[in-house]
DNA sequence: ATGAAAGCGCTAACAT
DNA sequence: ATGTTAGCGCTTTCAT
């Protein structure tokens, strides 16, 4: 099969090239008769029009990078899969590509630079925040770009997010119903706003039922250098050093709770028997923990899909951005909590 | 910045644009001179060339497909992200884009095919083996390929893989050292080169050791439309029903010891007090489990780079593809494994 | 060593 | 409704 060309194909129709394009761009201008002809032609010799020309010719490149965010790249690990397989999904659908950058970090987005310097994409997507040198690049370029769970406030730039809020709220309420009252908190500090909306959450289940906070029960991990589950045991440990345990405890993210089993374990204490753990994400490895994790599903998937359309209207022109809620997912109940009543506490 | 040209770099620089383009492309045939004012003019702009413009004209993308293999989803989703990070650092520093397609399954290859037919495809790696119709869909359109982390023991088509016998080996003369000599096996049956291939290395170090292999200690999981850790336990809780547990178990890999690891427990042995585990691999959440596990680590993240680097020399002319190993890493002592003599089956 | 010019395969403005 | 033609920004052959 030699390669065909819009050219050839023309001559086989007995048309003009313009004509083969514009049946192919599905533009009208074209008698139905006409576009049968051509159409049958395309379909014969199987053409596939030259993106490169088409690239060149229309001055964009129809790729979208894909850029992974450096902070908590271990947490990207476990929640980006699902989100970046259904953005490349919803992507080829619209006719774009997925080109992946390396990891930008705060002092250089050299590939970044290069591949909008030389023409190689029309918009980004980024896992999580965007760091401002990131963004900055972006911008100065005029290169539209959406966040997937961005876990900021008010973020400065289009985004996809979850109502944390609401999540955190649902799961505190899933615990209390269960009959626990001594119900911890444990967030992640280096993402502040995300720490901030989970704990309101907590907040408000916990005063709705007329429940105590106690002081040392709002626990932040600090992930300096280190990864969540790490320093999420370490806090946990430090918290606990010399006060009394609650039955339960709220992690802002599987991962955390990863690090809070590992250290209640450390401590002795066996879950959910001593201590109830629940949290939010559901990552593939949470259904193979020991204890099988009890966690709020976040629909990674579609944040993929959706940060894609998002971004195609952005570059269309049809949207100016905006913030885009994703409903959370259902309680999904494995085994790393027990009501109160039945645990070693009661 | 307004948009640049080779063609504006050349008045600037007071050339034709033929020299732009040889100092660009490090081609002789132009004076030292002229290249180092041509260079200053560039650098002075900023001029990075038009990608798309170079795509035209020379007839080729400067993209390298990753295809994720449809099989064993989750295993990849545990083991490739080192991998493919690797891969898209190294394919930059050489020029290439890397271009995520969506999984590809037995049936369909249809975004593959409109990738090649595009022409947006120099060539394609594809994590672990490459199943017939990828391979026949690459090898009609000529687009070279390299599979990474092969599993199989002759494959038709280039690939890096590791010396997964001798891991096995290493790895259960760890367990002998260690004063184990009731050892048992458990592969993974939908891989079966894999398994055979560690199986060897499992035999050679017992017999060596003049330690009896149980029937029913060799042991396999079938992962038929469930996933690794799930079919893992369910063989290992069949194969132990009516028998005496081993104290050692070495598991094909770390999705398959956390199975085991499971499946133990819930048959109310400890590990590593009554049952030690070990496994090769070394994913990122071995490091979390409970208890962490002691596994070979595997350089995911050299053989996404050494990947770019054979699919670029096969794209280049200059190898005719072939096998290459990478050495297998340290062995990573964790928590999952204790000296017999410490164990309760003393 | 340097330059002129053709061409890669498409799109789109402009005829007809 | 259809065709002619001029680019898009590079590489490369062929003169000079």
């Amino acid at each position: 099969m030699k390669t065909m060309s819009i050219k050839k194909i023309s001559m086989l129709a007995g048309v003009s090239p313009t004509t083969v394009s514009f049946v192919i761009n599905n533009k009208k201008g074209v008698s139905e008769e006409t576009r049968k002809k051509v159409l049958r032609v395309i379909e014969q010799e199987g053409f596939i029009p030259n993106i490169n020309s088409r690239r060149l010719s229309m001055q964009r490149s129809f790729n979208i990078a894909f850029i992974n965010s450096e902070s908590y790249a271990m947490f990207s690990d476990a929640f980006a899969n699902n989100t970046i397989k259904a953005a490349v999904c919803e992507a080829n659908k619209m006719g774009y590509s997925i080109t992946l950058l390396p990891e930008m970090n705060l002092k250089n987005t050299h590939s970044l630079a290069q591949a909008i310097g030389q023409g190689n994409i029309d918009g980004a997507v980024v896992m999580h925040d965007i760091n401002p040198l990131v963004f900055a690049t972006l911008q100065e370029r005029n290169i539209p770009v959406v966040a997937i769970d961005s876990h900021i406030q008010n973020p400065p730039y289009p985004c996809i997010t979850m109502d944390y809020e609401g999540g955190a709220y649902q799961v505190c309420r899933y615990l209390i119903d269960l009959g626990h009252r001594d119900i911890a908190y444990m967030g992640v500090k280096s993402l502040p706003d995300f720490y901030l909306r989970c704990l309101m959450g907590y907040n408000r289940a916990l005063s709705e039922a007329d429940l105590r906070i106690r002081a040392g029960w709002t626990m932040g991990a600090s992930d300096d250098g280190t990864n969540v589950p790490e320093a999420t045991r370490n806090a946990l440990l430090a918290a606990l050093r010399d006060s009394e345990p609650p039955s339960a405890i709220f992690c802002c993210n599987d991962l955390s709770a990863i690090g809070v089993i590992s250290g209640l374990v450390q401590m002795g204490l066996s879950v959910p028997r001593d201590v109830s753990v629940i949290s939010i994400d559901n990552i593939t490895v949470s259904e193979y923990f020991i204890p099988p994790l009890t966690t709020l599903h976040v629909d990674a998937a579609l944040m993929g899909e959706k940060s894609i359309q998002l971004l195609h209207d952005i570059i269309e022109g049809r949207s100016e951005g905006g913030t885009i809620y994703v409903d959370y997912g259902g309680l999904i109940i494995r085994n790393s909590v027990i009501p109160y009543a039945q645990s070693s506490r009661a």
